[in-house]
DNA sequence: GTCAACAGAATTGTTGACACTTTAGTTCAC
DNA sequence: GTGAACTAAAGTGTCAACAATTCTGTTGAC
């Protein structure tokens, strides 16, 4: 057999192991019940095994992986009802997260997203450009996330942003999901361009029920 | 100079070593800005170095202790907006938990908890039973989580209260505030024994932004 | 053909030594 | 005395070798 010659990975060194690992989890490039080994890992990156060692340690916190003594590291299965545990959390962050968004920032801050989820998003919708849709509601996302200004909330979000990533896009692509999601998007938008902030968070949470549901109804499919 | 016999640590082992270091930030044995040498937890329980140092990554993870590279790890001190940071947090998640828990057991289960927030823990404020107070509100509030049955949840709340477990008890022995802190506990046991998850969850989230006031009047007193 | 026992390979777990950085203390010029 | 330069000590970061365990493929009895 040949020697194996791994795709190298984009950067070197200690400091892009554990950023990569997490993309290739939340993106299921690694998907669940992968074994990850130490020293392909060690080989692949560059750093000695210690440090991949390490690099297990924080995903386990996360819980992004499983370990078992003696028997190596794999990526951690999402089971249908932690997944839910996980959505009724989000629900209550999210909608946080909006509320608090609102309250610290002045409303024009927001036109310019709700220009975006005008015609633009309705377009793309329209196309089915799914990426192009993931990409602004991720800009979206940040955006209000920065505007909360709250450092203990975005670690949470940022966790379980990991953990269901790869659901987040398998149910933006079910039918009719994207197009409701929209219009759900512009109503918490306008509520925040009004600076209601009670307003937004519920409808921030009504959206997260409705893409929920979506899950439940379609749970064959996206699991 | 006498070579130095620490304090014997209740266990030895790995398995002691996270628990207690946790224990011991938690409850301010290891004080803000405490320095933790490598060398001497390693000795005190009996474990390597490189253990000693896996359990700092995951204390790191949880945001208990800081690392500064070449210089050491030392106990995370938390300002005064990190800790209304968490408040914020921990408003939306507790009272989900009440919410959950009341969801998911018959109103009977809380009859027990009703008693014992009546009587009995009126006597144990107005003699000033502090930990007897303190220990009571901490069954409360496991019994409610294990009710809640989310441990995407628990895992949260948990980690919120490593951190904040000290100023909790230092706001409780505030002057007013065990009293106050009882009624309203007692109004959110009686909505959890009439099975009223939604007033359960606001009179909780009342009460955690009572506590919060508190702490903000006399936050001189209490960081 | 099936299964148990065994041997070798692969993988993880642990340890100790060593290099590097910071800190504290000392010396010495002025 | 004061402060800069040097030295020694302490502590952290890194790595490679070794030990222990699990996995895999093979053999042989029945």
């Amino acid at each position: 057999m040949v020697k194996s010659r791994p795709a190298p990975p984009r950067a070197h060194g200690a400091a892009a192991l554990l950023p990569a690992l997490r993309e290739r989890i939340a993106r299921h490039a690694l998907p669940p019940g992968a074994k990850l080994l130490e020293n392909d890992l060690a080989r692949e990156f560059g750093v000695s095994r210690a440090k991949v060692r390490d690099a297990f340690g924080a995903l386990e916190q996360r819980g992004l992986i499983r370990r078992i003594p003696n028997r190596g590291a794999e990526v951690a299965r999402l089971d249908l009802s932690q997944v839910f545990d996980i959505y009724a959390v989000r629900e209550m962050l999210e909608g946080l997260c909006v509320r608090l968004a609102v309250q610290r920032v002045k409303p024009q801050a927001w036109q310019d997203l709700v220009q975006l989820f005008g015609r633009p998003m309705e377009a793309i919708v329209k196309r089915g450009e799914f990426e192009a849709y993931i990409a602004n509601l991720d800009r979206l996302r940040s955006r209000t996330l920065e505007a909360a200004g709250n450092a203990v909330l975005a670690d949470m979000l940022d966790s379980i942003n990991d953990k269901t990533l790869e659901i987040q896009r398998r149910i933006i692509i079910l039918p009719g999901r994207a197009a409701e999601g929209l219009q759900q998007h512009r109503a918490v938008l306008a509520a925040m361009r009004k600076g209601d902030a009670l307003k937004a968070e519920e409808l921030r949470r009504v959206n997260l029920r409705s893409s929920r549901e979506y899950l439940e109804r379609f749970q064959n499919f996206v699991l």
